[in-house]
This record gives structure tokens, C-alpha cells and sequence, in this order.
DNA sequence: CGTATTGCTACAGTAAGTGTAGCAAGGAGG
DNA sequence: CCTCCTTGCTACACTTACTGTAGCAATACG
């Protein structure tokens, strides 16, 4: 697990295309990265209160992923510690909102 | 790449919490599964059409996500040929358009 | 000082994804 | 019938990504 340059959204496999979408789809695709914001939605966590939220992921992964969407911009860490949302971050977690009562109707076919 | 049981949504990793969210949140967060939905939501395209609007990703993967997809009820295989969304993915998908007006003001934030 | 947090990292082991090749099934044309 | 081509899909060796456990340096509290 290298460190990449830190290049504002870094190289991401998506982005060969030279479409956001695409670059935005593949950041979101990996592991933890749509729960982090999702945990994060409401208020800021301490590193290890996100671990726990997340069901207790590997921290390798985690602060992989938290390093990611930093500097995508869509996390920060606060001065006095702990993660949260940046006003981007905020914004993109809005449009996900409506993926949780999508959920609970998909929920609702497939599950029962 | 073992075969789970088919019991609609299989068992995902965030699905622990029993959430239908975090099943979602899951399922989407693997590689692919995002863009195979972004690159469905117009029109159904072959197999390898899609490979091909994936950049070509491996047919492994590409034919995992798609039975997982295909489980979950999101994406289906025509009788003529071709994959497609079913109603109920056409209705994500609609979730997810508002994240390609995000993606390009992200873009002109953190790439410009 | 001790101890208890914090963010973060090392590292071996396991799971997941890649890339190339190729199969069986179905049509189209000869 | 036999070829030729395309379909969905799979095998398999290789590489990358993630897991789980442990532990570090820095900061704060007593």
C-alpha cells in the first residue's frame, strides 16, 4: 500500500477516460469508501469511532480510504481531531440520500 | 469466487447490521458494480459490449458483479441477448444521476 | 511520572480482481 | 451437413487489494 502523490484526486482507474463520472464511480467503488460517508454523514468521528462504526474494518484499509477521500476533498480532519465531512462532502452524501429509502424498498422485494 | 447461495440479495459484508443501506452500500462498493450500472442506464448492451465500455475489465469480475446484480434485481439478461436494467434498477440509477452533475463541479474544484 | 487516548503504520495471511485464453451454444451463410 | 462468427460464460496463473493483529509516536490527563 504505496503513497501516492498527493495530486488532489490522485490517479484512479477511471479516470483513464478523462470523465469525472468515471473517476468519481471508481473512488466510490472501493471498499468502505461509500460506508465511510455514509458514517460520517450526521457528525464527525475519531478514527477509531469510524473502525467501529464500520464493524471494525481494518484501520489498513480505513486510513487508506480516509487518505483517498481526503484528498478528493470530501473529508477533513479537524484540529481537534476526528473526521468529517468537508462542505463538498456534505454535498455528495446529500445525493446519496436518496439511496436509503431506495434501500428499504429494495429491501422489502428481495429480502421478504 | 465460490458460488453463494442465490437467496435474492445474498450475504453481503455490510448486511451484518442487517440495514438493507449497508447491504446496498456494500454490493455498490465492490469494483464494477457502479460503473456497470452507469454504463447500462441508457441502453442494453451484449456482454462484451459492456466489457468494452469498461475498458475492457476482466470478464471474471464483470461476470461476477453481473450475477450479483442480476440477484439483487437490479440488472437482467434478455431472452434476445444483452443485459439490461430491470425497474427496479432503472429506478437506482435514477439515484445516481444527480452524482454526474456532482462529478464535474468536483472536478472543477480539485482537478482545475 | 503512568496511562489512556489520538491518528497512523507494519506485516503476514487471505480474499478479490486482472489478463489471457478458450469453451459450448446459437445463427447465418454456403 | 460444415464452416464462420458472435453470444454468454469459465479456467487459471498472476497481481493487487483487503484483513486482522499488533504496535508505534504524539498528545493529553491524572
Amino acid at each position: 500500500m504505496a503513497k501516492q502523490p498527493a495530486s488532489g484526486a490522485r490517479r484512479v482507474r477511471g479516470s483513464r477516460s478523462g470523465r469525472p463520472i468515471m473517476a468519481l464511480l471508481d473512488l466510490l467503488g472501493r471498499r468502505w469508501s461509500l460506508r465511510i460517508l455514509w458514517e460520517l454523514r450526521e457528525d464527525p468521528l475519531t478514527s477509531r469511532a469510524l473502525r467501529a462504526a464500520c464493524d471494525e474494518a481494518s484501520p489498513t484499509v480505513l486510513q487508506a480510504r480516509l487518505t483517498e477521500l481526503r484528498e478528493a476533498g470530501f473529508v477533513e480532519l479537524g484540529d481537534g481531531g476526528g473526521y468529517g465531512l468537508t462542505a463538498l462532502g456534505r454535498d455528495l452524501c446529500e445525493t446519496f440520500m436518496p439511496l436509503h429509502r431506495f434501500a428499504e424498498r429494495w429491501h422489502s422485494k428481495t429480502g421478504a
